[in-house]
RNA sequence: GUCUCCAUAGCUCAGCUGGAUAGAGCACGGGCCUUCUAAGCUCGCGGUCGUAGGUUCGAAUCCUACUGGGGACGCCA
C-alpha cells in the first residue's frame, strides 16, 4: 500500500469511528466512504460526500450530519490537519504539508517500480486483442486496438493484476482459402501470368509482396505441383508469411503477445467437440434442417445459431466456443476481448455461450472499440482491406510517429468514436499532446544534467522546505499515480493514464515557469527540488511507459 | 424494422460508484525569454451538456420517449 493509500485509509476510518460514535446510524451498517480530490484546492486535499449521503439513514438534513461526524472525529492519529464543513454538506479535509514530502521519498526510492500497486491481487486476467485475420495488413481500427489493449495490459500488470495476452489466429475458415487463391493469382502474375484474383480475394499490397517472395524462393517450380499440392503449398505459405508480417507490424507498434493461439489447432486436437459435447451434455443443442444449433436465446440471445452446417462443418461460432472454453480451463478468472464495433452484436451469443458451459456470464468482458473515421485532405477515407487503397497501421506509423500514434489512439475512450485527421497530425504535429508530456520529461533531464555538473545531488533529508504552492500542487500529482493507474486498471480505461499524463506535465511546467530549481544560495533546498523533480521524471516514464510511449531525455 | 454504441465550447476530446462555479488541448485576443529547454508559462474569449419529461436534497452522469449519427442483425469469418 502506497502513502497516498494510506493516508487515505486513515481518514476514512477515523470518519467511520466518528459516525459510530456519533450514533448516526444502527450500529453494524456496512459504511462505504468515498474519498475524491476537490477540483478546486480551496475545497482542501480530500473531500468526502458521506454526509449527503447518510441523509436517508440518518434522517438529518447533512449539514447537521457533517457537524456530528466532526464532533466526534478523533485526528491525532491521521495526518489531518484541517477539516471543515462546506456547501451543502461536503467534509473538506486538509492534510499536513509534510505528508506530501512522503510522496517524493517514494518515488525516489521505487524507481521504475513507483505506481504499481497490489490492488488486483493477482487476478488472473486474459486479455485477447487485435487478432486481426491473417489476410492482409493491420490498418486504422487495429492499431486502435492495439494501443487500447496494450495500454490495458500494461496498466494491469502494474496495478497487480496477473495479465497475459493473446492474439487469436483466425486460420481456419474460407477467408484461408481465399488467402491461398489470392495468393496463386498474385504468384501467377509475378511470374509475368494472366491470371484474375478471386471474387472474394484481397486485393492488398501485402499479398502481391508475399506473392514476390515465394517467387524469389521457389521460381515457377511451384505450378508443378497438382491441384490439391499447390493450394495447401499457397495455404500454408501465405499463412506463415502474413503471421511474420503481423508479428513484425505488432512488435515496431511496441506490442508483444504472450500467446499465439491457431484457430485449426482446435480442430486438430478435439477441443471443439469436448465443447460440443458439454452443450449438449447441458441440453443446449437441437438438430433443425438437416443443421446443428445452439439455443442461445435461452440465455438472452435474440436468435439460435448454427453450431455445424447442413454440409457438416462448423460455423465461425463453434471453435470460438471451445476457444472461451479453452481459456477459462487454462486457469483464467477473467476474460477481456477487445473487439471491433463491427463484432458488436456477436456479444450476445458469446456470453450466452459461456454462460451454456455454465460459468458465470461476467466471466467474459468485451470492451468494444469504436471506428476511426480518417480523414484525409479534408475527404472521408474508406478503409477496406479489399479496395488496397487502405491506410495500413505501418503508413499511419511512418507518417506520424509510433509515440504520436499510439498517444493519439489511447488518449480518447475506446467507446467513443473517433476522428482522426491525418493532414493534421502530420503537419501540425507540434499540436499533438504527446510533444507536450515529453517535452516535460526532457525538460527535466536537461536539469538535471546541469545540476550534476554543478556538482548537485538529490537529496530526501530536506523535503520539508519543498511548501511552495507550485510544489504542493506537483507532490499531490505525483501522489495520485499509484491510485490512477489502480482506477484505470478497475475500470478498463487506459484513456486516463493519457489524461493523466497531461495533468502532471501541466503542473510540472507550471512549477518549471514559478520556481528556480538550481539556486546557488541554497543548496538544501536546490537539492529537495532536484529529488522533487526526479519524483516527477520517474512518474511521467512510468506513465508513458504504461500507454506505450517513449520518454526522450532530448529533444 | 430489431438490437447496440454515441451526441458536452468553432474543432478534437475529458468529466472517476450522481455532488461544490461543467474542464483540457487546438483555434482566436492580450502579457512573459540577459537566468535550469518558449514544443513552455500566464490572463481572457467561448457551452440552453441533442430535445422533452421523470427519479431526488442534488442529474452532463440514472430511467422513459423522441431526434440525429456510427455499427450489427449469414448454415461469412
Amino acid at each position: 500500500m502506497n502513502a497516498v493509500e494510506q493516508l487515505q485509509q486513515s481518514i476514512k476510518a477515523a470518519l467511520v469511528a466518528a459516525i459510530e460514535k456519533a450514533q448516526l446510524i444502527e450500529a453494524g451498517t456496512e459504511i462505504n466512504i468515498h474519498l475524491e480530490t476537490p477540483k478546486d484546492k480551496a475545497n482542501g486535499d480530500f473531500a468526502t460526500n458521506i454526509a449527503m449521503q447518510l441523509t436517508k439513514l440518518a434522517k438529518k438534513p447533512p449539514r447537521a450530519i457533517a457537524e456530528a461526524i466532526l464532533e466526534n472525529l478523533e485526528t491525532a492519529d491521521t495526518d489531518i490537519e484541517k477539516i471543515d464543513i462546506a456547501g451543502p454538506g461536503f467534509i473538506n479535509i486538509t492534510v499536513r504539508k509534510d505528508f506530501l514530502a512522503g510522496v517524493v521519498k517514494a518515488a525516489n526510492e521505487q524507481g521504475e517500480a513507483y505506481g504499481r500497486s497490489n490492488a488486483g491481487n493477482g487476478e488472473n486476467i486474459q486479455v485477447e486483442f487485435v487478432s486481426a485475420n491473417p489476410t492482409g495488413d493491420l490498418h486504422l481500427g487495429h492499431a486502435r486496438g492495439a494501443s487500447v489493449g496494450d495500454s490495458l495490459c500494461n496498466v494491469l500488470d502494474f496495478a497487480g493484476y496477473n495479465v497475459s495476452r493473446e492474439y487469436y489466429i483466425n486460420d481456419a475458415g474460407n477467408q484461408i482459402n481465399n488467402l491461398a487463391y489470392s495468393l496463386e493469382a498474385r504468384y501467377k502474375q509475378a511470374l509475368g501470368m494472366d491470371a484474375e484474383m478471386p471474387e472474394d480475394g484481397y486485393h492488398g499490397q501485402d499479398i502481391i509482396d508475399i506473392a514476390g517472395k515465394i517467387v524469389e524462393q521457389f521460381g515457377a517450380s511451384v505450378l508443378d505441383k497438382s491441384d490439391e499440392e499447390r493450394f495447401n503449398f499457397f495455404r500454408e505459405h501465405g499463412l506463415k508469411l502474413e503471421l511474420d508480417k503481423l508479428q513484425n507490424d505488432l512488435k515496431n507498434f511496441r506490442v508483444e503477445f504472450d500467446v499465439w493461439y491457431s484457430e485449426t489447432s482446435l480442430y486438430n486436437n478435439g477441443k471443439i467437440e469436448v465443447a460440443l459435447d458439454k452443450l449438449r451434455a447441458n441440453g443446449h443443442v437441437y438438430e433443425e434442417d438437416g443443421a446443428t444449433w445452439f439455443r442461445s436465446t435461452t440465455f438472452g440471445d435474440d436468435k439460435n445459431r448454427v453450431l455445424i452446417k447442413n454440409d457438416g462443418s462448423f460455423t465461425y461460432l463453434t471453435p470460438d466456443i471451445a476457444y472461451h472454453q479453452d481459456k477459462i480451463l487454462r486457469g483464467f478468472d477473467k476474460l477481456i476481448n477487445i473487439w471491433g464495433a463491427d463484432h458488436h452484436g456477436y456479444i450476445p451469443r458469446m456470453k450466452a455461450a459461456i454462460e451454456a458451459l455454465g460459468y458465470e456470464r461476467d466471466t467474459l468482458e468485451v470492451e468494444i472499440i469504436q471506428m476511426v473515421q480518417l480523414y484525409k485532405n479534408g475527404e472521408k477515407f474508406k478503409m477496406s482491406k479489399r479496395t488496397g487503397n487502405a491506410v495500413t497501421m505501418r503508413e499511419l506509423v511512418e507518417e506520424v510517429g509510433l509515440d504520436a500514434v499510439r498517444y493519439f489512439f489511447v488518449k480518447t475512450a475506446g467507446d467513443s468514436h473517433m476522428d482522426f485527421d491525418l493532414d493534421l497530425a502530420v503537419s501540425q504535429s507540434n499540436e499533438n499532446p504527446v510533444y507536450y508530456a515529453q517535452y516535460a520529461h526532457a525538460r527535466i533531464c536537461s536539469i538535471l544534467r546541469q545540476a550534476d555538473e554543478q556538482g548537485y545531488k538529490a537529496s530526501l533529508e530536506n523535503l520539508q522546505l519543498l511548501t511552495a504552492e507550485k510544489e504542493a500542487d506537483v507532490l499531490k500529482k505525483v501522489g495520485a499515480f499509484p491510485q490512477v493507474v489502480a482506477d484505470a486498471a478497475k475500470h478498463r480505461t487506459p484513456h486516463r493514464i493519457a489524461n493523466y499524463i497531461q495533468e502532471l506535465a501541466a503542473t510540472f511546467h507550471s512549477f518549471y515557469n514559478a520556481e528556480k530549481v538550481i539556486n546557488a544560495d541554497n543548496k538544501e533546498l536546490t537539492e529537495a527540488r532536484i529529488a522533487l523533480i526526479t519524483a516527477v521524471r520517474i512518474t511521467i516514464a512510468n506513465a508513458l511507459k504504461l500507454i506505450g510511449v517513449s520518454a526522450p531525455e532530448k529533444m
